[in-house]
DNA sequence: TAAAAGACTACTAATTCTATATACTTTGTA
DNA sequence: TACAAAGTATATAGAATTAGTAGTCTTTTA
């Protein structure tokens, strides 16, 4: 599963993306929008900013905003500054590595080996889908509804 | 990330596995041979065994066997019964499926679009993949080694 | 210079996970 | 028949992680 904290950044993302070249804008009005604690959010923005992913200005008129355009940001990128690692074993996961503990001969363990495979699928669709993707798909699903 | 309960019981279930059709076989056993916890592991097999997965045996020469050939046990039955859900987000799982709090509308969530692909990408695996595959594979795995 | 808005640090509360402890029941065999 | 082997069951403790809150500081603009 994936924290709140992953969920928010993605949110709070998919958000600013939708605002991209326009004005900064406030975590208070992101957080209402996307009914997101404020505080948590402050950090979490904090996180994505000094990861070079988001600008912020100060002082009245202040806020936050993309860096980049919204199709150059992919959900992978996203986890992986949030500490959502990508794989459900530690063995496996490419960014947050660790030796399973109980585990003899990881050139040999079937478990690993099957759950290599999840962790390339999920992956690959985590780094094709963008932010912009995600807003696209957006508009898709609300189309669908109206017919 | 998988819990250790999911883990170990994975691990228990191939053990017993390459030992199916033969006499049960200990908890103590499979805790050595796993570097498993022993009293952790006996909670996990007795939800195993709870769930029809496993028999066991009590008394001297008594243990723990597979009730079904290790062909006709799915990854994806180990994570369920074991409290894993395999998907990222609760609103996009099947059986442990929660409302997201801070979501507006689901039906038009970008994001659990997304996550929605992930989840039928990693169902698809794990729910074809068997304890005797994982068992293969690891025949597989060991033969590559000796080349 | 006051208000708006982000930056930064620290802390707390809650939850979940992992593991251990203890007492009990069943079964085989000397 | 008594004892040892082995699973059953429940309770609980400790650790780690997550989620969220609080408070203070800094920068910027009107």
């Amino acid at each position: 599963m994936l924290s709140k904290k992953t969920r928010y950044a993605i949110k709070a993302l998919v958000v600013l993306g939708k605002n991209f070249g326009e004005a900064p804008m406030q975590i208070s009005k992101i957080a209402s929008e996307e009914h997101i604690p404020k505080k948590f959010l402050e950090q979490i923005l904090l996180d994505l900013r000094n990861a070079g992913l988001l600008y912020s200005k100060k002082g009245a008129g202040g806020g936050y905003g993309l860096v980049k355009d919204p199709a150059e940001i992919f959900v992978v990128q996203v986890l992986r500054l949030t500490g959502g690692p990508v794989a459900l074993l530690p063995c496996v996961s490419l960014n947050f590595y660790q030796k399973c503990d109980e585990c003899i001969s990881e050139a040999t363990c079937g478990v690993r080996d099957v759950f290599l495979d999840v962790r390339n699928a999920t992956l690959k669709i985590l780094s094709e889908t963008s932010i912009a993707d995600i807003i696209r798909r957006e508009g898709l699903l609300i189309e669908n509804m109206e017919v």
